[in-house]
DNA sequence: GTACATGCAAACCTTTTGCAGTTCC
DNA sequence: GGAACTGCAAAAGGTTTGCATGTAC
């Protein structure tokens, strides 16, 4: 574990309590660190036996959103996705078939993107990139057998 | 209107029928042209007296999706944003105040992200690029008031 | 005539909220 | 002690579905 998080002076500098929940919570999304959607952290939690309901697992994430841990990244099949937001930004090519999240960064493509907002008079928050498509490993998985779509879960 | 659409064709061409619900929301997504929500397509057939359910307006719409008349763009706070699919492809800007959705087309970014997924052995599909942010109308009333949030509607 | 489409209402899923009881500081 | 938090259950969107009825072909 490379970057220690505080996440009591996080909570504390913004008012927020320190709770047993949002500890648990917190502590599953670190555990994570890659793409998640919140119905893993509640059957984790549930599984774990540490109670925190649905409903404060989505009011602890929007508040970790709030202070910036972490990024509701991809909304695919009327659900979202979090990841950590302690990341570099970064991309995503997403595979249709087997769900799995790859990420890249690519600066040029950033660069073209501050000449565009230029050219509009456009002031750039934030922005996304999603490429949908086969990954390596079920293109090659497909040789053998054909295979039906899939929701990333 | 300068390409004519036959709905009839496209429809019969893969076993479904033409009804007039069908073509009534047709229509309005024709006239449309931009992007829309569902609810959009919703009001303005009551308002006609024109009758088709919610249910037949979400059946139509994936129907069209299904032909390719129809493209669903964006997931932006909980509800899905379409456009015509017959278009050429284009990425959007998005506007954080007012909810414009304003489109742009660039080669470039095309290329380099052919270039990624060759990079990581993954067949694209289709892709999505959208930058948040705030466009040149709401920047330039930003200087007389400032205004609160929207959600594009 | 019959397979397919529609309308309605109910169901479903994800997410939010009101409120009474609990916990943190 | 009191404000903030939690759990529960209910509600609130958006979207889908089962079923009886209606319609295109």
């Amino acid at each position: 574990m490379k970057q220690k998080i505080d996440i009591e002076k996080l909570l504390k500098e913004r008012g927020f309590k320190l709770t047993k929940q949002r500890i648990e919570v917190f502590n599953e999304i670190l555990r994570k660190r890659g793409h998640f959607e919140i119905e893993d952290i509640v059957h984790f939690l549930r599984k774990k036996n540490l109670k925190a309901s649905r409903a404060t697992v989505y009011r602890t994430l929007n508040i970790l959103k709030e202070i910036g841990l972490l990024k509701e990244v991809i909304k695919f099949g009327n659900k979202t996705y979090y990841e950590v937001g302690t990341k570099d930004h970064h991309d995503h090519l997403i595979c249709l078939n087997c769900g799995k999240f790859i990420e890249f960064h690519n600066d040029e493509i950033e660069k073209i993107q501050e000449r565009i907002c230029n050219e509009f008079n456009f002031k750039p928050v934030y922005h996304r990139l999603e490429i949908y498509g086969i990954c390596e490993d079920c293109l090659n998985r497909e040789d053998d057998s054909k295979s039906g779509d899939k929701i990333p879960g």
